[in-house]
DNA sequence: AATGAATGAGGATTCATTCAT
DNA sequence: TATGAATGAATCCTCATTCAT
């Protein structure tokens, strides 16, 4: 992705040439981006199972000819999705802790990174789908679990880790432990805000989410 | 047939028609059973929209008209399962709860009927099925919601209100904030320990369970 | 039908036995006849494909068990409403011809009673659905032609025919065709007025009936 | 597929995308033909109904998949048919009738016309079956006859009135009630014609009509 | 004879995917 | 690359019929 980047102009008869296919590649690109986008929007809202691939495509603006130029499958997008979302997500952590000082503020910051997922509905829901699909489709779990484990390692993250090491009660919590509990309880406030708002406010959600955070990760 | 009867003098022919029914309905009763638990177990293992009719029947040992012939439509089943598993569970609450004599037994038995919960996975991935299935169908959202309360209502729960109301930290917790964070991170965490059990092991899930349960409820 | 009739009560002690079995046999002539009311509602509602045997069952007070008790399928009843009414029918009017004197009276009885029957609408549907059954079941045509002839065989109804050779303007029209046009005409007329009623009167259908029936029969 | 065009100059990337879209166009068209033709035929041969869409599909020369990119029901290929084959037929008689100078060539038109329609069986009988439907599905009776007003609506048929008025015996019929005799007993011959061939001849059929067109129209 | 649960073939419909353009 | 018609497998659901009672 990165070296493909054109050197400004230099064989003046390959030019055109090579811009047009700039164009191509950028309108190709802008389409697969559009139904990435539109796949995290219906899978999130639909579900796995109920969401038909017409209807992505129609929310991205094309048609199911452009999905099949793109992915090979429903399945095919669904991975694509886990992949480059997954990604996005693990950056944008990377790059907050990046610009941290010291330890007490990254883990101000992962600390808020936590509580502002809760936000991300549609993300979440998505995230909740990838499990669900594991569950369902155990002939793919490996290769789910896998991707996930390819995608965390190509980002260094074990920052954050180091982090959690720092923050929580000495012997009490392992930090996978720790990862896994607020995963999981993020996971089902969520759910249960989705599910019935009125049972629960949004404030209701963070201050329960930051109570945890707290509980599990601060040292004292 | 008629022979079997050891005393001749009652078996009068509206006395065979009530035993002829009662073995219909004993039949009917227990294949309803059959396929109540059947769909508990097929929609708990392929999801709602996954799962077949068939696999259904089948796994109850009858065919799709068996199955026909009791629910309208794979929904019905599924309401139906949502009114009877619900009832079972908050039945069982309740029970548990009848046996104590004093506030801190209950709150004991309260503990640790939330932590058994989740060795229920089965019934835990059915309730957040049910929730899943709300979300997808906004159309039927009200109508699930309002069966969910009917059976909340129908069962006097509000002893674990009070029960709540003793337990919980003064001013800090409504029962309903507590109720629902517990549910939280039960589902959630039933749903990594389902996802990945190498990543956290069922002893793990309990002492989480019991951390937060105390967290949120023990007065001190 | 008719020696079944019993010998009023001889044996004394096979009485009560022959009186239950009256009461049976009674009993399950009601049931069929029910069932044949039910049936040719039903048919001529819904249409031989489109009726269900429960509904047929259930408008005569009974269920699907007792239908298969006096019929072996759909087709049988329909077969047996093509006997039982049809023979209704031509007693009728071998019945109302009777009770002319002269070849005048005749065929003024004959000219109401065809008249009349465009007020039958059940029997006149049921008529249209036996020769639709019979134009869409050609292995089946020649069965259901055979049972028409045999019941207007065995009803003496060449009175008719002397009748209408009388009517009939000499020389131009045969009685076959005399009849199939008479008939062609009910049919389509009822058919008609039961399309659309606002677009011609049951009046007018009579007004029709009436003119046509001198057309095609008064010798002048 | 570039190479094919004689003229270089005018092949434009959107005049290609103009070709291209016809043949897709032209394609749709006719596959749509096909479908309706063979709906026209099977639905006259074995009702709405019984008839199969699998069969319609396959006599088009297609799959069930085509059918439903085409119509959204059986009934939805049952209006789509009175729609397209009305209008045929009602374009045929304006087309007659605009080829004749005088009233007596029109009346002469239109008595061969009516006549001719009873050769036409697979209308007829498609004729009946809208008629049934309507009868059986209450509900879409309106609908139905919406449809059909609309239709007649959009096709200046008042010169069939003119001229029934011309040529109806003065004060004895009004045109409605002719045209629905007329068409009662068409429908009602052709039946008869298709259930028993024997019993009636093709031409006596004609006779029939053409002598009740003359009593039912001609001013004399 | 009558009930009604259960069967299973049949048919409508949906939708992921292919393919000609 | 993108379109959209067409395919055909998959699945829901209906209903005539059977069968234990």
């Amino acid at each position: 992705m990165g070296p493909v980047q054109p050197e400004p102009a230099t064989s003046s008869p390959g030019r055109h040439r090579t811009r047009s296919l700039n164009k191509h590649q950028r309108r190709t690109a802008s389409t697969r981006r559009a139904l990435l986008a539109a796949g995290r929007r219906i899978f999130s809202r639909d579900g796995f199972e109920r969401c038909r691939i017409e209807d992505i495509a129609s929310a991205a603006g094309h048609t199911r000819g452009a999905f099949y130029a793109h992915f090979q499958s429903k399945e095919d997008l669904f991975f694509a999705l886990l992949e480059t979302e997954s990604s996005k997500r693990f950056t944008e952590i990377a790059t907050a802790l990046e610009h941290c000082s010291d330890g007490q503020q990254s883990l101000n910051a992962l600390r808020e990174y936590y509580v502002r997922r809760a936000s991300d509905r549609p993300w979440m829901m998505l995230t909740l789908e990838f499990k669900l699909f594991a569950l369902r489709h155990p002939e793919l779990r490996a290769k789910l679990a896998g991707r996930h484990r390819r995608i965390r390692a190509s980002l260094k993250l074990d920052v954050i880790d180091r982090l959690l090491r720092a923050g929580i009660k000495p012997g009490r919590e392992s930090e996978e432990r720790t990862k896994v509990a607020l995963e999981a309880l993020l996971n089902g406030l969520v759910l249960e805000y989705a599910y019935d708002p009125e049972r629960i406010s949004r404030d209701e959600v963070s201050a329960l989410l930051e109570q945890y955070f707290d509980l599990m990760v601060r040292s004292e």
